[in-house]
RNA sequence: GGCGGUGUAGCUCAGCCGGUAGAGCAGAGGAAUCAUAAUCCUUGUGUCGGGGGUUCAAGUCCCUCCACCGCCA
């Protein structure tokens, strides 16, 4: 059985500068695809840049720069996010490269020759500003005539050629696809929408345009450049050599997707457009596509007007990295929309990382440390109450989170996490070591043993959600580099004792801001 | 307007195929003092949105009304 897992983010529009969007949805594939990894799977972690369009092209005029050289540097801004977030992308496509523009041409040949593109014209009442057409009723027109998009842009009836997507042809397939594939679209309320969508009948699909040059020439067609979602979705193939042909190793090796993380603003492209792509290609759609919620900031919509727009600079400046990603994945059920507020993030990363976890390692370590001469303590007989926490970090844990990721439940899963550091603080209170130290420093030994222990299992386990601290703790119980898998998260591979340890440091520290900065937000 | 969803403790949310409500956080009280002024224990009498119905029994099923949210290229 080939233990391989591809995982996808969205390609993000260079029209757009980083917030703390881009980044939830990245962080979340991210922290899956380490688990994954260190899980035992041949993971393949994408996300990129999606630099084609109109809009583009007008941003770079606008800008007085060549369009290559305009998508050069803003993408840099979204690769940038790699060493601020830490993000562990085995690639990074970009919509504007060679191996790109091969292997959407490759996909539309197909798409030819299987009879689902056709040439046809376009028309209809179209917005330049928001690169979209409108239907006459949704229009209202000014008294000069001009006729207005709800957005408020100015809209100006066109008409040119364009090829077809046969969507329409593709309506039932689809029902019988989800049908067959319950998983294949979540949360559940995603994927009702997306079902009484393609119910409601479809409608073919323009995907080409002639009034840019902006995008992937279609072959064979001067003039024509492919429109949005055949560039924007192909990537998903792209990165791993659809430009080689659908022989190519590694497309073999992952494709089918395992899972495409997207917006909900983006859920019917990657759900409706990009199956019926691939059926008609002959190829299988993705296993899965989720789609996370918004986040507001303070009760309030997230947006440059009201310059509440979080960047991630400013966050992991406030946090740290792993304080960041721990919060946003934490704090929300996923899937489900989230409020971001300041006051509720350092509630939670004080509570749950500083006083829960930072602090559970730190009095354990620096007990070890004064009284067991800075090396893994000897432990004797073991109580069912030694047992029963050890039976929780080294067995259930794992098991427990395993099946809550594979549902992306980010919340739960780090739920299921806590409730082992919590039965550690309960542990560590019954026991108190403190008082063994007088009485019987023997049993002393044994309860930070199977401490230590536990917070040997927590910090592997942690390691997808807050990477350096969880190496942080790993160094400071002398875990070897090749000793921090989950193949390692056992009984068989527990501490030895009397192996030195290294001077405790805390790890998770606490955030103390002073009144007036956590008032103003 | 059509389809779907939500409305449960101050806040965020669990409550599967019905048996008289739970968790975390916040708040209150106490214990302990190893630790990042951290930890542990105790503490929840809520019209389960309103009204009606089915049932021995309904947040849990049915109808209806109200509010909010999502989708309808």
């Amino acid at each position: 059985m080939t233990r391989r897992y591809y995982i996808t983010t969205p390609i993000y529009y260079v029209n757009d500068k980083p917030h703390l969007g881009h980044v939830y949805t990245t962080v979340a594939c991210d922290a899956l695809a380490r688990f994954k990894r260190l899980d035992g799977f041949d993971v393949k972690f994408l996300t990129g840049t999606d630099e084609h369009g109109i809009k583009v092209k007008q941003a770079a005029e606008k800008a007085g720069m060549d369009p290559q050289a305009f998508t050069d540097q803003v993408s840099q801004t979204f690769r940038d996010l790699i060493k601020t977030m830490n993000y562990s992308n085995d690639d990074f496509i970009r919509t504007t490269e060679d191996r790109h523009e091969k292997a959407c041409q490759i996909l539309w040949k197909k798409l030819v020759a299987a009879g689902d593109i056709y040439l046809g014209k376009y028309s209809g009442w179209y917005a330049i500003r928001d690169e979209a057409y409108y239907g006459e009723e949704e229009l209202t027109t000014t008294p000069d005539g001009k006729k207005i998009a709800p957005s408020g842009a100015e809209c100006a009836w066109v008409e040119e050629e364009s090829y077809f997507f046969r969507l329409s042809a593709w309506q039932d397939r689809l029902l019988a696809f989800y049908e067959k594939n319950p998983d294949s679209i979540m949360p559940e309320t995603r994927r009702n929408e997306v079902i009484s969508f393609v119910k409601s009948g479809l409608r073919d699909l323009s995907v080409s345009r002639t009034n840019f040059d902006w995008g992937v020439p279609v072959p064979d067609a001067p003039g024509h450049v492919m429109y949005v979602w055949i560039d924007a979705l192909t990537n998903y193939i792209t990165a791993i050599g659809y430009g080689d042909g659908e022989d190519s190793a590694e497309f073999k090796k992952f494709w089918p997707a395992d899972l495409h993380m997207v917006g909900k603003d983006i859920l019917r492209f990657h759900t409706v457009y990009w199956p019926a792509f691939l059926m008609a290609a002959g190829l299988e759609p993705p296993k899965r596509v989720f789609a996370h919620g918004w986040w507001t900031i303070e009760g309030q919509k997230m947006s440059k007007s009201l310059g509440n727009v979080i960047s991630p600079d400013g966050l992991v400046a406030r946090y740290g990295v792993d304080a960041s990603r721990y919060f946003m994945l934490r704090e929300v059920p996923f899937g489900n929309d989230g409020d971001f507020s300041h006051a509720q993030a350092i509630l939670r990363i004080n509570n749950d990382l500083a006083n829960g976890l930072g602090n559970l390692a730190q009095r354990t370590l620096s007990m070890i440390a004064k009284n067991c001469g800075e090396a893994v303590p000897a432990f004797g007989t073991l109580t069912p109450e030694d047992k029963q926490l050890l039976e929780m970090a080294q067995v259930k844990m794992l098991a427990a989170v395993r099946t809550e990721l594979d549902r992306q439940r980010f919340h739960k899963a780090l739920e299921e996490i806590w409730n082992v550091v919590n039965a550690a603080n309960g542990y560590i209170d019954a026991q108190a070591p403190w008082g063994l130290k007088k009485t019987d420093p023997a049993r002393m030994e044994t309860v930070l043993y199977v401490l230590a222990e536990t917070i040997r299992c927590l910090a592997l386990i942690v390691q997808p959600f807050v990477p350096d601290s969880a190496a942080k703790m790993l160094d400071q119980l002398s875990i070897p580099a090749h000793n921090r898998d989950f193949s390692s998260l056992d009984a068989a591979h527990a501490l030895q004792s009397g192996t030195k340890l290294p001077p405790p440091q805390g790890v998770f520290p606490r955030i103390v801001e002073d009144e007036q900065k956590a008032a103003n937000g």
